[in-house]
DNA sequence: CGATTTTGACCCGCGC
DNA sequence: GCGCGGGTCAAAATCG
């Protein structure tokens, strides 16, 4: 089916070629042509058997994934309305642009995470969180660029070390402020889900549309190449990529120190203006530019994995599509097979989890047979 | 020279 | 009340 009964029965069967190519050349004249196919054979039917067994599993996962995210999304939309109205967006003085609240409103929350443990400590994470929504994206380890583009441009106003995590906590404000009052800031990732994403070597990437407000990404701790992105609320305008293309306007960068790879960003705030890059685009005849954000159906696999390269550049017609479809699509099967398929595949590639997969399989039968 | 980044200080909320 | 941490401000430094 994929790539992990392909990996499956190479982690299998490879050994045993080499054993049997020996024992043909020793034993060979001892070993009838039969004897050695049927063996084979059987070999063959067992991974089969676990390989179905494996997609059953790994069928059920997607499927538990998107009931429990069913559930928050419910969950969240009957939290919602009145949290809206009761707090700030902002704690300090001069910056609560709070008249947006009409917005917030008519959010149509694609929470996908809002899992952290904090999420309901405070009003404003309550407000931030409700409308949360995380991108987890596995780039090249090669790729230090760390651009997740959205189309906009940022402008750094401050920076934060945390005693705890060695990456500096940055904070932009998006360069047409103060007319746009969007901001973004790097935060710490919900460490579990990044490590078990890199556990898993998959990539999940959500549908951020340009509607939403803010914007976390972070880079994991290990030597990975897990970037989780994290959207939160929603724009009030189209991105300045389609205002004019201007390259590299993108600016939701953080590099790590030590090349670690997850990395927060989240925004604040609602553009009122096009991206840079899409604010000339759009006086041509196509109104989707750079949509690559929703690669999800055809994430581009580089050679250290797959990968799904963050963009967020698109038009605001395409991001009104998007949003229309992203929930139907990933429901879809074309979606859920995809996914099945790609975790399977990501997760061969780890070989902790191939091993310990082999054993229990191995051990399995053994335990069968032996019966 | 204007825009951007850096960096230390300050404000504010929260927990103890 | 105090300390801590998150977030912001603003002057200085840097960049193109």
């Amino acid at each position: 089916m994929f790539d992990l009964a392909r990996s499956l029965q190479l982690e299998t069967t490879t050994p045993k070629e080499e054993t049997n190519g020996s024992n043909l050349v020793v034993f060979g004249r001892k070993l009838s042509v039969k004897e050695e196919t049927g063996s084979l054979v059987d070999e063959l039917n067992r991974v089969s058997e676990g390989n179905k067994k494996l997609t059953h599993m790994l069928t059920a996962m997607c499927e538990s994934y998107n009931a429990l995210q069913s559930q928050l999304v419910d969950l969240m939309g009957k939290n919602k309305p009145e949290k809206f109205e009761l707090s700030p967006t902002k704690k300090r003085k001069s910056e609560s642009s709070n008249d947006d609240d009409d917005n917030k409103n008519s959010i149509i929350g694609n929470s996908e995470s809002s899992t952290d443990e904090e999420s309901y400590k405070k009003p404003r994470e309550e407000i931030i969180k409700a409308k949360v929504s995380r991108a987890y994206v596995r780039t090249d380890a090669s790729d230090t660029s760390l651009v997740v583009k959205d189309g906009y441009q940022w402008r750094k106003y401050g920076q934060k070390v945390n005693r705890d995590n060695p990456s500096p906590r940055a904070y932009f404000k998006c360069s047409f402020a103060p007319s746009c009052p969007v901001k973004k800031r790097y935060k710490e990732a919900l460490m579990t889900s990044v490590l078990l994403l890199q556990h898993m070597k998959v990539s999940i990437i959500t549908f951020p549309h340009l509607k939403w407000k803010q914007h976390q990404v972070q880079r994991s701790v290990d030597d990975q190449c897990v970037v989780v992105a994290t959207y939160e609320g929603e724009h009030n305008h189209l991105p300045p990529s389609q205002m004019e293309a201007t390259s590299g306007s993108s600016s939701c960068v953080q590099r790590s120190v030590d090349d670690q790879c997850v990395v927060v960003a989240t925004y604040e705030g609602e553009h009122n203006h096009l991206p840079p890059s899409q604010m000339e685009a759009t006086s041509g005849s196509s109104s989707c530019v750079g949509l690559s954000s929703v690669h999800a159906g055809s994430a581009p696999v580089k050679s250290a994995g797959p990968t799904i390269t963050l963009d967020l550049t698109k038009s605001k017609s395409c991001d009104e599509e998007a949003r229309n479809h992203s929930k139907p699509k990933m429901n879809s099967p074309e979606i859920k097979q995809y996914l099945v398929e790609h975790m399977a595949s990501s997760l061969t590639k780890d070989p902790n989890f191939t091993a310990a997969l082999a054993a229990a399989i191995s051990g399995r039968m053994y335990s069968t047979n032996s019966k």
